[in-house]
DNA sequence: TCGATTTGACCTGT
DNA sequence: ACAGGTCAAATCGA
């Protein structure tokens, strides 16, 4: 299963997305629930739905079973012969980049301009602002347009257009991004790509955009480094919060990196960057562990240590690349709850995963209406 | 009350 | 003239 950035990008969202999804729904459904909380809770678990379908269709297998064990998946997608419809297939979520002279008020101007075929449009961990939509001939569904939402007071160019192309299962949006963003959020520090997303965002999140200098971390640093550590049960567990448990975390954790690490994994030994042994407490009772993490103790042959090497190396890069796009501003204050969730030892690759986690879940748990209202209901109002 | 969104009007390029 | 893009007053909602 190849999966590529853009999938894992949208995979990690979603189902993290959908863990504190469920948590919520459980929380209305333990209370007593009137009116308000009833449509809270269809809400919520017509959301949590929507989660499901994506997730689910983001990993529908795809038909190229012809790969040997170990190979590394490091196919153009553009060059599958198949015609499985795969989401995480450039055909189904892709990126194209361009760039364009302009001629403004005598003035030669440079426009970036990054298109993505997407399912989730609206949660790419940038801050926009709407300021209009309009019918577009020959298409069914509105065209949306967002500033960046630091256009004015920093003068971002920075802008992102969503439009809807079907109403398959689920719906691909076009998302084009012009101009780089030029606000000094955290991103423009690390020297990340910064016309990568976007999620519609209220005041209270723009007052935790920024990190202090401690969180100015390299996303960009590649090959088998940074995910790889991020993904370790053992780095990221320890320490513990009420409904947020090690547990929970680890659990998420260790899923998604079965997910992520696809059929590969139960064929190929454990890549040698996986640890060698992780300390019990990482092990959360009750969790399914994934065969390539149960079997972290595997010592490979000779011969293994090249292929899985290579393989996790490559697929490594691939996440670690894909987390490189992240906009950390996305990695609010909020993070320092998870550098106490996960470790406040200054560790690099904690803090890291803090953000990581961070980016996921505070749109939910510290700002519901965010995601809610300006992400989705008001905006997929009009798109739906 | 303030910031975000909505939406009709206006601007610009073809 | 038309379509796409943007502005800004009105409206909404936390």
């Amino acid at each position: 299963m190849a999966f590529g950035q853009d999938t894992i990008e949208q995979l990690y969202r979603e189902l993290a997305g959908g863990r504190h999804l469920s948590a919520k729904l459980q929380a209305l459904l333990e209370g007593p629930l009137d009116s308000r909380g009833q449509k809270e809770a269809v809400d919520v678990s017509r959301e949590l739905g929507r989660v499901f379908m994506v997730s689910l269709y983001m990993l529908k297998p795809c038909s190229n079973s012809s790969r040997r064990p170990g190979e590394v998946t490091r196919t153009a997608p553009e060059t599958r012969t198949d015609d499985s419809i795969c989401l995480h297939t450039p055909a189904r979520v892709k990126r194209v980049r361009s760039e364009e002279v302009l001629v403004k008020n005598g003035r030669e101007e440079v426009v970036t301009r990054t298109e993505i075929i997407t399912p989730s449009p609206y949660k790419d961990g940038y801050q926009w602002r709407k300021y209009g939509q309009k019918n577009i001939q020959d298409s069914n569904y509105l065209r949306l347009y967002f500033k960046c939402t630091f256009s004015h007071e920093r003068r971002c160019a920075a802008k992102k257009q969503v439009q809807q192309r079907d109403a398959g299962e689920p719906p691909m949006f076009l998302v084009t991004y012009l101009n780089e963003h030029t606000c000094q959020q955290p991103q423009a520090v690390l020297g990340t790509p910064n016309t990568a997303g976007s999620s519609p965002t209220t005041s209270r999140q723009r007052q935790s955009s920024f990190s202090p200098p401690a969180e100015v971390l390299d996303l960009t640093m590649n090959g088998a480094g940074l995910f790889s550590r991020l993904l370790l049960p053992h780095a990221v567990g320890g320490g513990g919060r009420g409904r947020g448990s090690a547990e929970e975390e680890a659990a998420i954790v260790t899923c998604l990196a079965a997910v992520i690490s696809g059929g590969a994994a139960a064929a190929a030994p454990p890549p040698l960057i996986w640890p060698t042994s992780a300390p019990e407490a990482s092990q959360p009772s009750g969790v399914d562990v994934p065969a390539f993490v149960a079997s972290a103790g595997h010592s490979p042959s000779a011969a293994d240590e090249s292929v899985a090497d290579e393989a996790a190396a490559a697929k490594m890069a691939d996440m670690d690349y894909c987390f490189g796009q992240y906009d950390p501003s996305t990695f609010g204050a909020a993070a320092a709850d998870h550098r106490v969730l996960i470790g406040d030892d200054g560790d690099v690759q904690r803090v890291v995963a803090a953000r990581i986690a961070d980016m996921v879940w505070p749109r939910y748990t510290r700002d519901t209406s965010a995601w809610e209202t300006a992400g989705t209901s008001s905006m997929r109002g009009s798109i739906d």
